[in-house]
DNA sequence: ACTTGACTTCAAGTCGACTTGAGCTTTTAT
DNA sequence: ATAAAAGCTCAAGTCGACTTGAAGTCAAGT
């Protein structure tokens, strides 16, 4: 296949899997003069970036994962990684739960709203910071480019 | 209160707190000197803004959120918030039963193994990038620097 | 023969949320 | 009186994951 195919398949831009070749997560097996060539599986090794990206591991990370050769993974490292979505996922539901209370919460002052102040604590207790891309969702193709 | 006060109640460092203030989420009332004062109530704020950036709000939005003077929130970002929380929560719960079970899964390659096979499907859905300072975690002092 | 358009490389740019550094001024302690 | 500590401003740097732009190469269609 060459990189539009792949490209298509996969849903990602000519440019990420250009920068992914060069980050050692997939290969290209050979040239057609210039053009780089891919075998099929490149998709499901793409499916298994995606996979991780979307757990919460850096391309880095991925990248350790895959070096013995094969997606040979590992598997305490998995498990560390279950153990913090827990905790993410426990935030989080928090945080929803708050949302949707301030939204309909009448007290004048959210602080003087006692669930509004359990939230606080909850935010409190984590003071890690979480860049927000979650809203930006683009899935840009780079089919069309002009 | 000086800005280290602050920085020590909110565990934020001070240069943060110059940053939040030029960004207009949080203001000092007056100087003494040179230095900012602020009042107690920023502790509060700093409290909300911490809460809305968990909760996945990026910056700008949480200063919009206060422009109608006072915390006086959007109810509908709110719920529209609450609602992208429900369908992330829903993503990292099936990352989180994915990753525990290929931790223990006996399939000698992934790909032949149906539940990961699902987990890469649900992988394929959703193409959002999330960047992972999630493993940082770094509660840079303020309380205490073990 | 020549243009087009898909592909290539490499360097630099982008985005958000801060941090860091240089070079001052002010306060506090000796 | 003086020097260190703490604040200040403003510009630039950082990090991760890509994207974009400039400039070049190459196969194919007219």
């Amino acid at each position: 296949m060459d990189i539009t195919e792949v490209a298509k398949a996969s849903g990602l831009p000519a440019s990420t899997l250009r920068f992914y070749e060069e980050k050692g997560l997939i290969q290209s097996n050979g040239r057609s003069g210039l053009r780089r060539l891919f075998s099929a599986n490149v998709i499901e090794r793409l499916a298994l970036i995606a996979l991780g990206r979307n757990a919460g591991f850096s391309l880095d990370e991925i990248a350790e994962m895959f070096t013995p050769d094969g997606p040979d993974i590992n598997r305490a490292l998995l498990l560390t990684k279950a153990d913090e979505l827990d905790k993410t996922i426990e935030e989080l539901t928090a945080m929803r739960d708050g949302l949707r209370h301030a939204a309909v919460c009448k007290a004048p002052n959210h602080f003087e709203c006692p669930k509004f102040l359990r939230l606080l604590r909850i935010a409190g207790k984590n003071r890690f910071r979480q860049p927000n891309r979650l809203k930006e969702n683009k899935l840009k193709r780079g089919v069309k480019k002009t």
